[in-house]
DNA sequence: GACGATACGGAGATAGTCTCCGTTTAGCAA
DNA sequence: TTGCTAAACGGAGACTATCTCCGTATCGTC
């Protein structure tokens, strides 16, 4: 990659990590673009969809993800405040900007979707979590961990559209996990 | 009103059931009022708001889900079961079209939405059934019943948004159903 | 310093939302 | 019937966003 192009991706993402956290997902990218000093077709070229761009955004999220599932991990006490505790870190984490949940949410069982990588990571570290749960017998078999995953994408999307804080969507998390849990 | 009026009033609510139900709730208004045979004025002088449109059209909606409520309090059986089957109805019920479910959970907790009548006819079927369960004391109680509104409508909503089929939908419902009841 | 590959950027095609306003029509009253 | 007025129509076009094409500029190398 030629050094011009680089100072301008990097420059990209830097901007729109911005702009998404003012304005939410669906920002316009013109006015990314215009913010970064290029042009539409710079990019475009180097994003071709919005979902690339979104891509670039999450590199840096995916750290997060995995520090946060081994927090959750480290937790010494019940496997109820455990999982609680993990949940909202969720919901957290995929909250970041505006329509990010329903976007990440509904990627995660779209195999062509350009996050899907970053989705996956957010998927392992639920497994992990739940398969920790699992090994100790705390945790119901007939469901699956994308299911969970769906779950409280779900949550999440409806507290994003709904503009709920944190108080108002534990008790949510707390009625998944009661029914999680055995 | 005029007669030519509610000709096209009723005849754009006609096209755009079709429409929306054909492209999802995002489809084109310009499509709709071609296909109308109106002019776009026309539509946007009869409904402002996209969601004008969308209250229109859930007319005839609102008696269905009266009945549906009546149909599960009419359930003889274990209350697990009424609740699973009445959750399953509200899915159906607001999954009509593409992009529903977090419409209508969303309008939820808006006083000022366009279609917040239609979301208190469904809130109230919800409480019935609610209510019912907890008179006989199945139910938890430290949840409000806006809150299970908005748990069904984030399952509905991811289930919307990644195409699932009720039968990839039910054991997520049964998670919530099994973390209200006692 | 010259050259080819690479990247830039903005004009403009396309598409959707929504408004304004000149034109038409319904419905009533004479 | 005819004439009138309030009501309604409809489409041109302003505005905004997405995304592409291609002439121009720049990088990096020989």
């Amino acid at each position: 990659m030629r050094a011009d192009a680089k100072r301008n991706y990097d420059r990209i993402v830097e901007v729109a990590r911005e702009v998404f956290r003012e304005q939410g997902y669906d920002a316009s990218l013109d006015e990314v673009a215009k913010r970064a000093g290029v042009g539409p077709g710079t990019l475009y070229r180097h994003f071709p969809q919005r979902e690339n761009l979104l891509d670039a955004i999450m590199q840096s999220w995916v750290d997060r993800v995995t520090e946060a599932a081994d927090k959750a991990l480290a937790h010494e006490g019940p496997d109820r405040e455990l999982l609680l505790d993990w949940f909202q870190e969720y919901v957290a984490l995929i909250s970041q900007h505006k329509g990010g949940p329903a976007k990440i949410t509904s990627a995660m069982g779209d195999p062509d979707s350009p996050i899907i990588t970053k989705c996956q990571v957010l998927a392992e570290a639920n497994q992990r979590v739940i398969d920790r749960l699992r090994q100790g017998g705390a945790l119901r078999e007939d469901i699956e961990t994308l299911q969970v995953c769906r779950l409280v994408g779900g949550i999440a999307t409806v507290a994003d559209q709904g503009d709920l804080d944190a108080p108002a969507v534990r008790p949510m998390l707390e009625v998944v996990a009661d029914g999680l849990l055995r």
